[in-house]
DNA sequence: TTGTAGGCGTTATCAT
DNA sequence: ATGATAACGCCTACAA
């Protein structure tokens, strides 16, 4: 049995209240007192029960993150940058693998409501209108990441994968290359599927290249199927120069497809990928890539949900991407 | 305000007691006042508070994770095998990133105390006497993993490191390396350092084979200290054949050394890494390595301390390594 | 089958 | 400067 506060009053012989002030830094007691009990305190080893002190406190400290896939840099990543800033605050994190699974998620929203959590994350996944209906109806402050949210009470905060990636195909086309090849996300993906696309679409438009359907493929983000996206795309599109990968690590699936093959990379395909995750820097060629500021997107996620969870407001936010330039891409000129 | 137990019984015209019996399963109530109540949870949404149960439980069904270093695949896979047995016991797991700092260990070891989970696991990091003497006195039941702990109440899970480094050298050597470099991890880790040093003098002695200091140097399991440690190797042993790296980021930084000198892997020098995380497939070439079944490990981890909150007793184990050959070793003969 | 009441460990309000 | 004491939301004998 571990001691608790009635353990300490009764061997310092004074009430729970007196002990609770002290423990709590409060005002009320004499400095004798005060020695007295921290005296005790020590000797038992008392540690407040916080289960209790969540009782009638009404919150919890703690937050649930909810991500779709747990095993990757990028998710770690952003784990990183959510629990640093929560620690910080005094905060703990629960983390939920959804595995993408919509039953696991609602069962997950559910048992961090159950549990009492201050706020909610949720991270790197289309946001289905039945999440949001449930997040909104737990009135538990949330915030995504790396996708939206059309719930108003739910900012979101990411990149504008457009834009992001509108600039990675205009690196290419800047640099000599015209028939350009992308390994997409999920087809329909509505934050990491299509936008990227249009951001193709647009690059290729603004330098009058045409729009070709064929030089495009689905993957899922992972390694494999950019190998096999990659495999696809390269025989139905012989003289393409480069490739735009939705994820570095499909972007590794060409660099392997390529390297099976004899095609050199950058030398006779130049790629480009999109997150620039730990392993872009790893790779070789060093991998060029969009770079999203992850570990600082959870951190910001994290002082938005805790702006909620004060009280305040929090407006959705674009964070700045960038190329970072390594040796995956040759200037055609 | 979140409806409780108390409006649930109010609007059903029963008692608290009934209501918790309803909700918890137990017997004891007609049919009739079954379906009144349960029309009246629907109705307010009502879900029972975790926090009021674990108060009077006396159990938080949820465990905390220490990891010296949360952002690498190690960790991530790691976390994916706890969360999922986790999850499936109907636990939750709080993320402690430790960040190998001390004073950070201890604060989150006393967090978790007051927080009152009901376990912990303490990842990937010598255990050093202060957090096993913490770990015991917390009473809470743990189990480390990757790592050992000479306290009898908890138990380690991990591979026999100076087997599975004996191993791989020996892999090397009957592939007909004699010159063997190794790429350790920090100098005088007891766990990930020493023992796999120890293999490799095991099997070089085995094979006749002289040991020698200079081909030995140290990096910190990371990427760029696996570069620095391969380019101080290379300029001083020129007519090394092979490195063993005790990581296989660090395998990596080998590969990015080479791939600037223009050292042909495995044409020229043989690398075989260490853990078998998915970067080692994912590179070129693809990483022979030694595999330890990371998610697994972190799977039994979790039944080990579920089954020391049972009150039962668990052993310590080794787990399973093998040889994961890929392309990064060529055979001399 | 159902209700009453005490207790889980703390905090906080009111007295004293 | 202190001490009762009533919550906090729920469970669980013990009664009825």
């Amino acid at each position: 049995m571990r001691p608790t506060i009635k353990d300490v009053a009764r061997l310092s012989g004074v009430s729970v209240a007196t002990v609770s002030r002290i423990v709590n830094g409060l005002p009320g007691y004499s400095p004798e007192t005060m020695k007295k009990v921290t005296a005790v305190i020590k000797e038992l080893g008392y540690t407040p029960n916080a289960v209790a002190r969540n009782l009638v406190s009404r919150k919890s400290n703690t937050i649930g993150v909810l991500l779709p896939q747990l095993s990757s840099y990028f998710a770690a990543r952003l784990l990183q940058g959510i629990e640093g800033e929560a620690r910080k605050r005094g905060y703990s994190v629960i983390v939920c693998n959804t595995d993408s699974n919509g039953v696991r998620t609602m069962e997950y929203l559910n048992l961090l409501r159950e549990k009492q959590v201050d706020g909610i994350l949720f991270a790197s996944e289309w946001l289905k209108e039945e999440y949001a209906d449930a997040l909104t109806s737990l009135g538990i402050p949330a915030a995504v990441i790396a996708t939206v949210s059309t719930a108003p009470k739910i900012p979101y905060i990411k990149v504008d994968d457009q834009a992001a990636s509108f600039s990675a195909v205009q690196y290419l086309i800047r640099r000599g290359h015209r028939k350009i090849g992308m390994i997409s996300g999920t087809k329909d993906d509505p934050i990491s599927g299509t936008p990227r696309i249009a951001g193709l679409k647009e690059a290729l438009s603004e330098a009058d290249l045409p729009f070709e359907e064929g030089l495009i493929e689905y993957g899922d983000f992972g390694y494999k199927s950019g190998y096999e996206a990659m495999k696809r795309l390269a025989e139905r599109n012989p003289s393409m120069t480069a490739v735009f990968s939705a994820s570095d690590e499909m972007a590794l699936g060409v660099f392997s497809y390529c390297y099976e093959k004899g095609i050199s990379v950058p030398g006779d395909l130049s790629v480009i990928g999109y997150d620039d995750t730990d392993i872009a820097m790893m790779s070789i060629p060093p991998l060029t890539a969009v770079h999203q500021p992850i570990q600082e997107m959870g951190k910001q996620a994290m002082k938005m949900v805790m702006e909620l969870i004060g009280g305040g407001q929090a407006e959705s936010v674009f964070m700045p991407y960038e190329i970072t330039e390594r040796d995956s891409v040759k200037n055609l000129h």
